[in-house]
RNA sequence: GGAAGGGUGUCCGAGCGGUUUAAGGAAACGGUCUUGAAAACCGUCGUGCCAGCAAUGGUACCGUGGGUUCGAAUCCCACCCCUUCCGCCA
């Protein structure tokens, strides 16, 4: 959430911004909730100080049971019983307009109202040219019996598959090919000082988090979308992630971090889980849009300063890693409506697809300021002791589904085989093709 | 899933209705002493929120949420987590 002191200093701003990001929110009603809210709370810490002070009166007469006393006590805790009563009513409708608040826009995000406003910002690499005309992913993975989703209907329901053979090797190579790279401190000090960053060179550090999590820190971490979106176990108060990024983002929920830590850097690895409804109809070939796909995910944490650069970073990583693997890709810097609610800033990469004929979303990059740290309470003590709300930034390194589908139809053949990207061949045996 | 024991500040650990503004120890930081260091000694040492320019004052927090009471870390209820044993399991 938002800073409340930010939004009383900008109330204004803070309505225009959240309607260019396309949420509707009461900046008028949240600050008077919000001045109500201080003037039941000053009545209600009086009476405590009030019952604390006969309390005390009590005890000072050797908890001997004073009758006057100890009636004025009892008046004293209904009086409060009642105030604490309506500031709970009126606490609970000033979070619930506060959290409603989305995160302000970076400066430099274009302004827009629907993804269409999204801006190109670089085109990068030579698209393939074929000889032949180029065929979708599943137009020669499921021939080949390398993506099976008819069977994986009959057993799961659409949007599941069973991925075989070659493939699945593939995909073992890219995380491979990910982790060697994010974990070299000399790939990190050449990205940092090619694009002129103020950020430490310290290397990712591979995790596998729990694929599953509570209510309480999901919804702390602003990432929780309602159930249209995300698999809920009701039995047990547990959610199925649907990305990596949820287990990694609420880590350090409620801590407070040593500054020497940061950045904290994190390349994780999960399998995600995603409801997909109100998606029917759409890209139901092959394996762009799953239930359930893996992916590897950076977060880091890091210091105000720094946060912004550690987007920057992350994004040359993403460009970096796609373009070892040799896939023409566009970037896109993120209109104001299509960031999402808790992001400042955020970036799309796009990969071209030569069967589809056009870019598809590979992978994303936010940046989410304080804003999330806010409500998880994760924070650092600086040296000089002061306790300030760390920044977060998320970014894909691979959707490995998506990934595969890029190489697949970027190095195709004419006989339907797959040309095996030269850096991923030490993971594969040496294998060339599939 | 069954049984038992636990969850207290950065860590260890006492407290089990009002002497708690959470004892004591360790670590950390500052200082005295020392050629320097160690040791010893002295001091500092949690996080929110509200008011205030500030100094400061008030208030809350002893796993979480309810309850009892004039008063709860302490008593009651529910839940969560940890440890050990049994069962099950990769």
């Amino acid at each position: 959430m938002l800073d409340i002191q930010f939004i009383r200093d900008n109330a204004d701003e803070v309505q225009t911004k959240s309607q260019q990001k396309g949420y509707q929110v009461d900046v008028k009603e949240l600050l008077r909730l919000d001045e109500e809210r201080r003037s039941l709370l000053s009545g209600v810490e009086s009476l405590r100080q009030k019952r604390n002070e006969n309390t005390d009166k009590i005890k000072q007469a050797g908890g001997k049971p004073d009758e006057g006393l100890v009636h004025q006590g009892k008046l004293i805790k209904m009086e409060l019983a009642q105030a604490e009563e309506q500031l709970g009513g009126i606490e609970e409708q000033y979070e619930k307009f506060l959290k409603a608040v989305p995160n302000m826009p970076l400066g430099d995000v274009p302004v827009g109202s629907s993804e269409d406003e999204n801006v190109v910002a670089k085109t990068v690499g030579e698209k393939p040219h074929f000889d032949f005309e180029p065929k979708e992913h599943w137009q020669i993975a499921e021939p080949r019996d390398l993506i099976d989703k008819a069977r994986a209907a009959k057993i799961s329901g659409s949007r599941f598959a069973y991925i075989k053979g070659d493939l699945v090797r593939l995909q073992f190579a890219i995380m491979q090919f990910v982790m060697q790279t994010l974990g070299d401190e000399a790939v990190i000090k050449k990205l940092v000082e090619e694009n002129g960053l103020h950020v430490s060179t310290k290397p990712f550090t591979p995790v596998l988090p729990p694929a599953m999590l509570r209510t309480a820190p999901y919804v702390a971490s602003a990432r929780l979308n309602a159930e249209e979106v995300t698999y809920k176990i009701e039995q047990d108060d547990l959610w199925l992630n649907a990305s990596a990024e949820h287990t990694l983002c609420t880590m350090y929920w409620n801590e407070i971090l040593p500054e020497e830590q940061l950045p904290i850097r994190y390349i994780g690895y999960s399998t995600s889980f995603r409801r997909e409804a109100g998606t029917y109809g759409k890209d139901t070939d092959g394996i762009i849009r799953m239930h359930q796909f893996d992916k590897l995910e950076m977060e880091i944490f890091s210091t105000p300063e720094t946060g912004l650069d550690e987007h920057l970073l992350a994004v040359a990583i993403q460009e970096y890693l796609v373009q070892q693997l040799g896939l023409p890709y566009q970037v896109l810097q993120k209109c104001t409506f299509d960031i999402g609610k808790p992001n400042a800033r955020g970036i799309d990469i796009e990969c071209w697809m030569p069967g589809q004929g056009k870019y598809r979303e590979t992978h994303t990059a936010d940046y989410i300021t304080d804003y999330q740290a806010r409500d998880l309470k994760v924070r650092t003590k600086r040296k000089n002791g002061t306790i300030v709300l760390v920044h977060t930034n998320d970014a894909t390194a691979f959707a490995l589904g998506r990934a595969m589908v890029a190489i697949i139809e970027n190095y195709q053949t004419a006989d339907g085989h797959i040309i095996v990207p030269e850096v991923l061949r030490p993971f594969m045996g040496n294998q060339a093709k599939i």
